[in-house]
RNA sequence: GGCUCGUUGGUCAAGCGGUUAAGACACCGGCCUCUCACGCCGGUAACGGGGGUUCGAUUCCCCCACGAGUCACCA
């Protein structure tokens, strides 16, 4: 049978990267069976939906690359993929329920299950219309009293299903809630809903986080009632995140950027985020750590899935993007560097390339680009203690002298690129028999104005170009008089 | 609190009765070097505790501790 799982997120407004690892597994289950990948949108919760919220999860898929094969946008043959749109499918499916005696109508009040909240050695509901008479339904019906309708849990017994990762669990029946299918405004729950659409789409594979593993007997018992086969679930371990003090708990807010598109706003890519959230709670066979979404559908396996939560670490998620930028081409590079080399440099001239070529093995995150090139805009104020370097060799003695012959060899170098640069500076510090580091410093620290740059004095006299270097050099040389 | 699940270095994790207990990130040295990176070489660091089973347990079983999840007209 052909493998199909479903993306069913809710429509927040947010993508927190627990659920676009969700989607990711879903869509890697899938693909690597040959199977479909749908996405549905579960907005029975009319209290909860907010505007725009769809298009951020579009867009998040499109951008994360995962693309699914039937949803809302693209349509499929088991549409509508919105359950407000399949709304008047649910009801029929409780009513048939009622009628074999596995559902029933609860015509109590909000105020009454708050107040038997109160004092609940059972917990929960205490299914008080679970066993009213005809007559009572019929009157209460025909006064028009708002209802639910609850399903009827086995009252002894238990229950156990195999999940494909946390294997077999058991639950006792009386643990289990007479849950609520059918809400008072008509809608379906969560959980009713969820099992009709995966029943009715065709869904094979059940992901989701393992918050669900407790509540997974309840589902199964509706398939039980409707004669429907059960779908393999694979329920997933937690992602978590430590503060600062180091505890752990479930990833949020507090411990850092928990929104897919807060993690781009942050400079990281989304092939990065993707390939490290795939990590997380699952292992390849190998020692190979960097994968593609295409390897990833090859490798992927149900059997590697980890029992045990992650803990996000932000750490290697950068070491993951450092590595990422590092594999790229300069093209590449400067296509997803381009919008903070513009930041800097606005509408002067820059050349991409040479600035790629310094910054390609020193980025971790994309908006550490502007902090590290700003230099090149505009020359920052430094003290001339910037030019004292004990391992250069030196000092505010010898400087003054090297940086100005420095300067005037310059002046004189007619084809100014990197390759003359060096010949150039390198030659004068043989001729007067200093290491180059001497040599090197004055002219680094001059042309930069810092004493950490990216890249060394050649690279970055060659970027400035002739004149604006000179002009620098200039400036070093006033400061040292 | 009841129930369910989990527990290998700081973090991600391999392991599936016999191993010098992988690898990666981070950290610490060293090399390279005009700074910072990159790269290369090396290092520190782990099976939560207690009982069993077994010739032998990180691996299997039980108890405890700790952690997490769940007990909604939320998903």
């Amino acid at each position: 049978m052909k493998v199909r799982t479903r993306y069913a997120p809710s429509p927040t407004g947010f993508m927190h990267v627990g659920n676009l690892r969700t989607a990711l597994y879903e869509y890697l289950i899938a693909k690597n069976q040959g199977g479909s990948f749908v996405l549905r949108i579960e907005d029975t919760d009319q209290e909860r939906l907010v505007e725009g919220a769809v298009d951020v999860i579009y867009n998040t898929l499109k951008v994360a690359g995962l693309k699914h094969d039937e949803g809302p946008d693209i349509g499929g043959e088991y549409g509508p993929y919105v359950q407000s749109e399949r709304k008047d499918m649910y009801l029929p499916y409780a009513e048939q329920l009622i009628k074999e005696g596995k559902a029933y109508r609860c015509f109590c009040t909000k105020e009454r299950l708050e107040s038997i909240q109160q004092d609940n050695d059972f917990g929960g509901y205490d299914r008080h219309c679970r066993d009213l008479s005809q007559e009572e339904i019929d009157r209460l019906l025909a006064e028009g009293v708002p209802y639910v309708i609850r399903q009827k849990m086995p009252l002894e017994g238990s229950t156990t299903f195999v999940d494909a990762v946390f294997g077999e669990i058991t639950v006792e029946n009386s643990e289990l809630q007479d849950q609520i299918l059918i809400k008072s405004d008509g809608f379906p729950t969560y959980n009713f809903a969820n099992v009709i659409d995966d029943h009715t789409m065709g869904i094979t594979h059940v992901v989701r986080g393992c918050e669900y593993l407790s509540s997974t007997p309840k589902y199964n018992l509706l398939y039980d009632a409707f004669g429907w086969e059960i779908p393999t679930y694979v329920h997933l371990p937690l992602i978590m995140g430590k503060d600062a003090e180091g505890n752990i708990s479930k990833l949020s807010k507090r411990h850092g950027s928990t929104g897919f598109e807060d993690l781009i706003k942050e400079g990281y890519l989304p092939q990065v985020i993707i390939n490290y959230i795939a990590l997380l709670g699952w292992c390849p066979k190998g020692n190979e750590e960097i994968f593609t979404l295409s390897q990833l559908e090859k490798e992927f396996c149900i059997e590697n899935i980890s029992k045990s939560p992650a803990v996000f670490d932000y750490q290697k998620l950068q070491w993951f993007n450092a590595e990422y930028l590092r594999a790229m081409s300069d093209e590449e590079f400067i296509e997803v560097a381009k919008p903070y080399y513009d930041s800097v440099f606005g509408d002067t001239p820059y050349d991409g390339a040479k600035l790629t070529a310094i910054l390609k093995a020193r980025t971790v995150q994309l908006t550490d680009i502007p902090e590290m090139i700003k230099f090149f805009k505009e020359l920052p104020d430094y003290d001339k203690e910037l030019f004292v370097n004990k391992k250069s060799k030196t000092n505010l003695e010898n400087t003054p002298a090297i940086l100005q012959t420095v300067t005037s060899r310059l002046e004189a170098l007619s084809d100014w690129n990197a390759e003359a640069i060096k010949e150039l500076l390198i030659n004068l510090a043989t001729e007067l028999e200093l290491k180059n580091g001497t040599v090197m410093w004055p002219a680094r620290i001059a042309a930069s104005g810092q004493t950490v740059t990216p890249g060394g004095a050649v690279e970055i006299l060659d970027i400035l170009g002739k004149d604006e270097t000179l002009r620098r050099l200039n400036i070093g040389l006033s400061k040292l008089a």
